[in-house]
DNA sequence: AAGATCATGTAAATCGTTACATGATTGT
DNA sequence: ACAATCATGTAACGATTTACATGATCTT
């Protein structure tokens, strides 16, 4: 019932970074930021924050505006701040990665040729489709730069990077396997 | 019990692969061949194994040498093979990406600067000890070429184009950083 | 009045990891 | 004989996703 992983901490970083927000806020904003290198659902954010909240990091304040709807709102307490702040200063640890698309590739010998370059295309166009959005965003960013925006831009560019990367070598590899074919 | 998931068509595909094996000689050629995008532990695998064979996908087949390990070997049914393949023309499902250092650099406005770049330093070490690994996989996988070392050569490429595209990435954020900090 | 979206949650299923447990065989 | 490594598995736990369930409020 207590949850104890990662999720914790990313939801305690976005209550840092919103000051006080719900769990269907928390939600909206990662859906608005941090979406391609972390998301969260419904179902992990609200136990999250119920067990945030026994384990004292996080208090309910009830929504202080006027126009009351059931919202729980929450803000970090001091003792949630310091251990934010602590699993922040830790080294990130490399988390496993599975990547469907490599293993699909590394078996294709099995398969036509031509499948794998079409799973190759599919891609490509999936990438590119992921770069403009990213470059997009980043446009927005630009625009109104804040310390918060510093971060995020430094974020993007990472997923940008990737991604140009990634495109370069699915031409590359189309290439190769192209030349193969004849 | 039954596992379902995506571990299935990876101990499938290096069955499809190496023809006939056991599980721990899976788990062996997977360490030195697919580690990088995807890995199973023992844990994972004897059960799947198991699995597959009361799903008809595999069958044992003891071990036919003389020297009598006690080994489960096991290889693809026809069945299997069918499974394999139509799994492989289907295209690659983009999985979720959870990436913890992009997730406290987003949070980076909670803690001092220096702490950030630090955490990018340390970063930095790590991909250029993966860039090199990979290429002297590279470099051996090069003196051997074969249909299977192709597809070998390409998921590793990617993985060299990541690695170097992150590498470079790292140092703009620090640089960026470090002239924020002045 | 209807449809979208706000808002919160539970239950079950899925999936994977860590730790535990055991014993045979090979090389030195 | 001892260590390494071959070889297979189970149990418990940890963590996340999917499906289910409900109802209020806002917009048109």
């Amino acid at each position: 019932m207590a949850k104890s992983g990662k999720s914790q901490f990313a939801i305690l970083g976005m209550l840092g970074l919103l000051k006080k927000s719900s769990g269907y806020d928390l939600k909206k904003h990662m859906e608005s930021s941090t979406q391609y290198f972390w998301k969260e659902t419904f179902s992990s954010i609200y136990p999250v924050l119920e067990d945030l909240e026994k384990q004292k990091l996080i208090v309910k304040v009830e929504s202080p505006t006027k126009n009351d709807r059931k919202r729980n709102v929450y803000t970090l307490t001091s003792k949630g701040k310091s251990v934010l702040e602590h699993w922040l200063i830790q080294p990130a640890e490399s988390m496993q990665i599975r990547n469907e698309l490599m293993l699909k590739l590394f078996f294709g010998t099995m398969v036509p040729i031509n499948i794998t370059i079409e799973h190759l295309e599919q891609q490509k166009k999936e990438f590119k489709k992921k770069l403009s959005t990213y470059q997009e965003i980043k446009h927005e960013l630009s625009e109104i730069p804040s310390s918060e925006s510093l971060y995020s831009l430094i974020t993007l560019d990472h997923g940008i990077k990737q991604v140009m990367a990634s495109l370069e070598w699915c031409d590359s590899a189309i290439k190769t396997l192209k030349s193969v074919k004849k």
